[in-house]
RNA sequence: GGGGCCGUAGCUCAAUCGGUUAGAGCAGCAAACUCAUAAUUUGUUGGUUGUAGGUUCGAGUCCUACCGGCCCUACCA
């Protein structure tokens, strides 16, 4: 087999939040990947960096009243202490705040300028007076334009979806400081992606890079049309590199991050003696990146676009992953399913959750589900019951005594495991870990009936069988350490307790271990190499991070521990509403009396409310899929009734019943008290 | 409204180019065993492949419509 150079890079984590188990599907996706192709034999480094650099670490810096440099440390020795609790190795693990990057992204830009690809223009951008910086959308919120719709976020309306830019909002406010943004042009220099359309197509679609749902999400979203300019500077102050040839801008975090894969690069090259261009600018180098489905366009379309510009090598392929779900379900830190990797690991194993993760992983991008009971089940039936038990069963009969000299007649069980190496192996290579596990479980599923058949436990009281007794146990022996070598990538613990176990090392290029039986060594002691999973201690971790959660919410002094998570959402209105304003809405208790779905609506049930007497409305209310008609149909709710009727597609609506909640499946609609009756008013 | 992905056993997932009787694991049920961390082994139940059509000698796979789920995008609230 030829020796491949492979440089693997994972996305980088932000310096702005911890890493939690959602993270941790690619940080350990990548980390398999690469033990894989080292345990293969070949050169191959895994690299990663924080990515450090935008507004929201210069704002948390300024609240938390210290330097950005030593937020990003100290986060950073975080993200890094949490890695290495899950045993994810990297070569080198960087900052995009590094002298390196810097210089890279000063080289890239370079070559972007000669090739004619920046372009500036002007862009109007609120400003904080107060907070002396520009402020990105989400730190403004005003009144929408179009429905006027007060306390709106500064991207688009949450009344009526309406999408404007921050400097449209009328009365405008700057979370930051409260202050009045005003409203500044700024020049901004941009990359005219579009130059670039034809290669990136080619690049995109026609070999194989992509995995096809990506290739054909960039072609129906991006490559049917013109691709819009890149707006890739921001105006200072802003934490992250200022352009050389354009005093007073900066790059946007986007730019630069990326840039951080090759800076990274480049510090292990100097640690190493090792030529950055052999690994960035070589047709023997394969790249690989490892990224979530959020980020796809940008290192499909504006990172291909950089590195053909500036000629490094491309990526041989972009591997993307889905997201995380816990009981089928987005994690949820109300439901203590936003589990932090360092709380993780106070409680469970984290060989545990590779192998889990590792069991479920296709090479698709598809969404991934934890499921509690599903992970301690495979962990206790796989693992324990069927991997590690095979030494646990075996071990004990020749521990401090050699394996037999001579590889005993297995009837062909060895050779058929070493066989079964090539699928296992094509299964990494193709990133389908639930397919390389399932075929593991096959081969420990063989070794046990093989243990089970030659009843080794009988031989042992026997002394005229002690050879037999020991050629089954060289041949068990040998069928685990197939075994370990095989989950090797992914449960390093477990591989070297095997080797420790039969003295022999599983290391880099030992792949091909698996081939050749091991015979006359001696077999040291054997111990307990893996622990079921304990109900206890997944039950305390999801219990932890629910108190996470409420010391968060610290203020919260009193008993009930609300989190302020609504509120950050939607702050408090500032402005003030007077009585007058207050009596001009003309609330109403009113009874369902008729409810249905709306037909072509996705969101809308059909009401029809009692105010009593024969006065009704028709409503319709945006809460289909959280509430069935029938939930509604009879019961008490407050309405507005004297909201101006509104036309809408499917009907006019004569009001509007109240509700709260953020949206999505979180709508609750307000019920009165039993006794109010229909037609009395809110006050 | 436009687009994408998906729907296979109670659960998680397979099924090569369209090719024989749709397969595994887990769970369930029954039995054997006692070396092993209540592990293991054997046997076994379980399916109108979301629905309805179509193409084909042959459809889980290809086409159309519909139902349901997720996502992107636009619009309307």
């Amino acid at each position: 087999m030829t020796q491949r150079r492979i440089l693997v890079t994972a996305a980088l984590p932000y310096a702005n939040g911890h890493v939690h188990l959602g993270h941790l599907v690619e940080y350990l996706q990548t980390d398999i990947w690469v033990r894989f192709q080292k345990l293969r034999g070949h050169r191959c480094i895994y690299i990663c960096a924080d990515d450090t650099h935008g507004t929201a670490i210069m704002i948390r810096a300024r609240q938390e009243g210290r330097s950005e440099d030593e937020l990003i440390a100290e986060m950073q020795a975080a993200h890094e202490r949490d890695f290495a609790g899950f045993d994810i190795e990297f070569d080198n693990y960087g900052s995009t705040n590094s002298p390196e990057n810097r210089e890279l992204c000063g080289e890239i830009w370079e070559s972007i300028r000669q090739a004619g690809l920046v372009k500036e223009k002007d862009v109007e951008q609120l400003f904080d007076p107060v907070e002396g910086t520009f402020l990105a959308d989400r730190f403004v919120r005003g009144t929408c334009p179009k429905c006027e719709s007060t306390d709106q976020p500064g991207d688009n309306c949450s009344k009526c979806g309406h999408h404007y830019s921050p400097a449209e909002l009328i009365d405008p406010i700057s979370t930051l400081s409260g202050a009045t943004p005003e409203v500044r042009s700024e020049n901004h220099l941009f990359i005219e992606l579009e130059q670039l359309h034809e290669f990136l197509n080619d690049w995109a679609i026609g070999d194989d890079h992509l995995q096809t749902e990506v290739a054909n999400y960039l072609k129906g979203h991006f490559l049917h049309e013109p691709l819009r300019d890149w707006d890739i500077s921001r105006p200072g102050p802003y934490f992250g590199f200022e352009i050389p040839d354009s005093p007073g801008n900066y790059w946007y975090v986007w730019f630069d991050a990326p840039i951080g894969y090759i800076a990274s690069t480049k510090q292990w090259c100097e640690k190493h003696n090792e030529k950055l261009d052999d690994w960035w600018r070589s047709p023997d180098t394969e790249i690989h990146h490892f990224i979530g489905k959020d980020i796809t366009y940008f290192h499909t379309l504006f990172w291909p676009g950089m590195l053909k510009t500036a000629g490094f090598n491309l990526p041989e392929k972009v591997h993307i992953h889905g997201f995380l779900t816990v009981g089928g379900e987005k994690m949820s830190k109300s439901q203590g399913t936003f589990v932090m990797a360092s709380t993780y690991l106070k409680h469970l194993d984290p060989a545990h959750l590779r192998y889990y993760y590792a069991s479920k992983l296709g090479s698709r991008l598809d969404d991934l589900d934890l499921n509690l009971d599903e992970f301690k089940a495979k962990i206790d039936s796989d693992l324990v019951g069927k991997a590690v038990n095979i030494a646990s069963r075996s071990a004990k009969f020749v521990q401090d005594g050699n394996l037999s000299d001579v590889y005993p007649d297995d009837g062909g069980l060895f050779q058929q495991a070493a066989d079964a190496g090539e699928t296992v192996a094509k299964h990494y290579e193709n990133c389908d870990y639930a397919a390389a596990m399932r075929e593991v479980m096959m081969l420990c599923d063989r070794a046990n009936k093989y243990v089970e058949d030659r009843e080794p436990w009988k031989l042992r009281k026997d002394p005229a069988k002690q050879d037999e007794l020991r050629d089954i146990c060289t041949v068990a022996l040998n069928l685990f350490r197939q075994v370990a070598i095989y989950l090797a990538p992914v449960l390093p613990g477990l591989a070297k307790q095997t080797a420790e176990l039969l003295n022999d090392p599983i290391g880099p290029g030992d792949w091909e271990k698996s081939q050749t039986p091991l015979v006359g060594t001696s077999v040291n002691k054997f111990q307990h190499m893996m622990k079921r999973v304990e109900e206890k201690q997944v039950q305390a971790m999801i219990e932890e991070s629910k108190e996470t959660q409420a010391d968060e919410a610290a203020g919260g002094d009193n008993q009930y521990n609300d989190g302020p998570e609504a509120l950050e959402k939607e702050p408090l209105t500032e402005e003030e509403c007077t009585y007058d304003d207050f009596v001009k809405v003309d609330m109403r208790v009113a009874r369902v009396i008729e409810a249905g779905h709306v037909e072509g609506a996705d969101k809308l049930l059909g009401l029809k409310l009692s105010l009593g007497g024969d006065v009704t409305r028709n409503v319709f209310a945006g809460i289909k899929g959280v509430y069935e008609p029938e939930d509604l149909l009879g019961q008490l709710v407050i309405c507005c009734a004297n909201l101006a009727p509104r036309k809408m597609r499917f009907g006019v609506s004569e009001g509007m019943v109240l509700a709260s909640g953020p949206g999505g499946k979180d709508i609750y609609v307000l019920r009165p008290d039993s006794g109010a009756q229909p037609g009395m008013r809110v006050h």
